[in-house]
DNA sequence: TAGAAATAGATTGCATACAATTTAATTGCA
DNA sequence: TGCAATTAAATTGTATGCAATCTATTTCTA
């Protein structure tokens, strides 16, 4: 027992590592279902907002999926060039830039409408688990 | 309720984005500690891999972190240029790479001891929560 | 009301991630 | 044995992420 104290360092004794590798793994699920649609998972994950907010700015878009600028600014520039978004400065206040989704963006919604369904049978959890996980991750979200 | 169809497209309403926010917020929270012994979060999981096992091959450590060649190949060769670890050929099958913790590397192991207990204290759960936590996101990783 | 402070995005630089492909070495089997 | 299949890393290409900085605009205040 001479390492004990070096236990604390081993990957199997933390929670982050589990959490980090479980994200990536199921995204990388969603892969495939959202290659279909032409769209990565942190483009479908800005999709979801604009499909329920129709039209907000960069700000108010990356406090909901917590991203910055620096990862918001090229993502959009793409979800532009594929024509399911615009950008525009706002004329009331030229520091924001508005973005709004087109016609395309908002179709796009019907062929996603399935991805939520195919992805929790790819999650092996009973819906109990599934919603203490849940509670626990939204408890983290607002606390950290 | 003419959307009601949609809302399992709502982002709250999924259980893929909170996991994939609240991960990369707990690994933000490691950069500061993190910084002070010159690791990134990905560099630290590998350590955290080396520390125990001393030496291993590129596969052997990508099953445990869950990462590919593409990732770590050019991780390993930062952590080779900061001193921690060494590359080498396998004589034995010169398919292997062998990654080999250093002296230096092994030291880092007393600098990073006191990470686990400063992170613990920045995730705001209680214990039972924690464990609750960790057994799910295990469930996962098993059956995923 | 002019200049300082604040705000919103964009840009730069660095470090992942991973799919797909390539290269080199080893294994397995006809 | 000889070559096809397999395996392990490395490489290439694309897409994040985020810290730090920069630029343009707006707000605040002395």
């Amino acid at each position: 027992m001479a390492d004990d104290k070096y236990q604390a360092l081993e990957l199997e004794n933390q929670l982050c590592f589990p959490l980090y590798a479980v994200s990536k793994e199921i995204i990388a699920k969603y892969h495939d279902y959202l290659a279909d649609i032409d769209l990565t998972y942190t483009q479908y994950v800005v999709m979801m907002v604009l499909w329920k907010e129709k039209s907000l700015n960069v700000k108010a878009l990356g406090e909901k999926v917590r991203l910055d600028s620096g990862t918001l600014t090229p993502l959009l520039k793409k979800l532009e060039k594929k024509g399911f978004i615009t950008r525009n400065r706002d004329k009331e206040d030229e520091r924001n830039v508005i973005i709004s989704l087109t016609e395309e963006g908002d179709k796009l919604k019907d062929k996603a409408l399935d991805i939520p369904y195919k992805m929790g049978k790819c999650v092996p959890l009973t819906s109990e688990e599934a919603k203490t996980l849940y509670d626990i991750l939204y408890k983290l979200l607002r606390n950290l």
